[in-house]
DNA sequence: CACGTTTGTTAGAACATCTAACGCAAGTAT
DNA sequence: ATACTTGCGTTAGATGTTCTAACAAACGTG
């Protein structure tokens, strides 16, 4: 790689950092490559040498989010000892990594962007932390046929209190949503199983 | 109420119209005020007259969707027999409602729009949701305290799994999600209590 | 050293929200 | 019925956005 190509990197990292910056002060929607060059100090169009369009950033940024949650996730799941443990602390890495960042958890779960579609690479990232999810649960002794639900259903119930939490529905309202969320995942996570209808 | 004022209603009405079918089409944070006056054959600034900026007006559709998913839960809530079929019917209400206008759905419990902060008529118009449940969950014979954790698990168990099938992140997944999503209900619905821990 | 690719610049098109000032039509009051 | 007042719609413009086009300068490469 020469320099040309180094430095390109390297701005393009500066980019997606003063991006972030942005997301997490105020949304994904609010995201201006304008204020953003303005923080560079060069001049607006400037930037588009290095990404083609705004969706262009967002995907980008979208990917790295998925990415950063997908190894958040494999780390915590190593780190735990037994099946039931694993699954545990990869719940808790979610919502630690959701409440550190909440306009990050948002850019990924949250509503859309406009005319954004989101790439195939993404849905790779996705199935990556299903797949741990699968593997907890199939190493907790669940069937081959059920572990697919299982992992549908931790996926779901975590992100029903996370979403809420995240998007400020809970404020207000007088209860600890931590509790709450522990109490959502000890109820799919084995050996407490969940309720079969 | 003179002629005056029956007209603005009039006319406020119809650019809330025109804006439902923008944000049916292409979501909220596409909402352009220019485009409705297009719509409606005026020119830009004439909408001003009837609403004082672009939040006010997607304030304004907030309230109403929440209005209308208020009233639609009680209306399902009312037409139950028993409690449990009470509950189960103003589940099955507000997916339908979601899945009918997703980004409706979206507008309540999506990505907060980005300088916009919900007004107190709406966690009003929330709590009339959420009294609904704590009756539902009392007249099943829930101890008043534990009423609270049931709505809430309710409310959070119903959202995991419609917020992600509305925002699209089921696609690809070869499953059903209504029979994730009545599988969800039920397991929070009485006579089948929730796990405890 | 000279060449060519890449980068940053300014100018400008097309779109957005929103303010200001003006004219006109409609309802209201005398 | 006539005069008054209120409110609506217009155009013009300020300020912001994304993004394209054409040009100048700098840098790595031969």
């Amino acid at each position: 790689m020469g320099p040309r190509e180094r430095y390109r990197e390297q701005v393009r990292d500066e980019i997606k950092a003063h991006a972030w910056e942005q997301v997490a002060t105020a949304g994904a929607t609010a995201l201006s490559l304008n204020a953003i060059a303005k923080q560079m100090g060069i001049s607006g169009p400037a930037l588009y040498r290095y990404f083609a369009s705004r969706d262009d950033l967002i995907t980008d940024l979208v990917l790295d989010a998925y990415r950063d949650l997908a190894e958040t996730c494999e780390a915590a799941y190593a780190a735990g000892d037994t099946p039931a443990g694993r699954l545990t602390a990869t719940a808790a890495a979610i919502r630690g990594w959701a409440l550190a960042a909440p306009h990050r958890y948002l850019l990924i779960y949250g509503t859309p962007v406009p005319g954004y579609a989101a790439p195939p690479e993404s849905t790779a990232l996705a199935s990556r932390i299903m797949r741990l999810l699968l593997d907890g649960f199939t190493a907790a002794g669940a069937a081959a046929t059920e572990a697919d639900e299982h992992a549908l259903r931790f996926w779901t119930r975590v992100h029903g209190v996370l979403s809420l939490e995240v998007a400020g529905h809970f404020t207000g309202m007088a209860f600890d949503p931590a509790r709450l969320f522990a109490a959502e995942v000890s109820s799919v996570v084995p050996p407490v199983s969940p309720p079969v209808r």
